[in-house]
DNA sequence: AAATGTTTGTCAACTGAGTTGACGAATCGT
DNA sequence: ACGATTCGTCAACTCAGTTGACAAACATTT
């Protein structure tokens, strides 16, 4: 017996508007003044490995270097992070989070883990590792597609 | 018990990359030769709704008219659609897939399904529907909470 | 019939996300 | 010492999508 993929289908074009309102949503929230998506991907990612090079990051986030390289920019003019040489290469940098820079990704996501938190209420646990499950899949079966040719 | 909302949070940032590989590996393909996204997603619409005007397309794909009206006229010029004057209104238009059109977004589909279905072999069809659920959800919840203020 | 509000198509300017290419300086491997 | 790789930086570009404006057509109210 196959497995009809109809569900699956609908559910991965859904991504395109689904991605389009989290930002909206997430833009709109009265903490979030003048972080855009992508610094907060940074803000997210330096949160996770304090003193990450640039490369790295782009690794973790799947972004090119150069991308990451010029948000590390805007965010240390805004003086939500730091960077300090790397004693090992002279050319590299890492990257810290400032205590402004901390407090505000601290702010953004306990912000967005209570609206979660009360959105994931509707399903069950099982529901919800499922969905963690096959995004997570999804992702990387993609990520495949894309890279092979 | 509360629900610990850190897999949905995780699955939820993961959307941005998913969504960038998703795009890049569907216009890899081969069938895909020069529609984009949206201009596929339009296709999909008219297929699903023949004689859609461009604010239903809209509406229905999540996009405001005037973008669907530029993707409109694109399409139109690559002989993909036909549009038709709309007897119940001077202004407005009805569109219909040409057969070429409807060849191009069939085959698409076809495509893609295969190599869903290919995917979606790993998991449960219980674990699809779960997936299908809580991403539908989410695109409601956050559309919401995109438009209060 | 006239005034007012809404819908439609179209044009234009803009933002945001992200990629690609190039270049020089630094580092690594051999 | 030499070639390949890595890192930072600048620049140009694409693509998706929004916003604003304007005029024509239509609907509604008075």
């Amino acid at each position: 017996m196959t497995h009809e993929p109809d569900q699956l289908y609908q559910a991965v074009q859904a991504t395109r508007p689904l991605l389009r309102h989290i930002t909206a949503a997430v833009e709109r929230g009265s903490l979030r003044a003048g972080v855009t998506v992508g610094q907060r991907a940074i803000l997210e990612g330096l949160s996770l490995t304090p003193g990450a090079t640039a490369p790295q990051l782009g690794a973790a986030l799947q972004m090119k270097r150069q991308y990451v390289s010029r948000i590390l920019q805007e965010v240390q003019r805004a003086g939500l992070i730091e960077r300090r040489a790397n004693p090992e290469h002279a050319r590299s940098h890492r990257y810290w989070l400032t205590p402004k820079g901390e407090a505000i990704i601290t702010a953004i996501r306990a912000d967005e883990m209570e609206k979660l938190a009360l959105f994931s209420e509707a399903f069950s646990p099982a529901e919800l590792a499922a969905y963690h499950k096959v995004q997570l899949a999804l992702n990387g079966f993609f990520a495949n597609l894309a890279k092979e040719v």
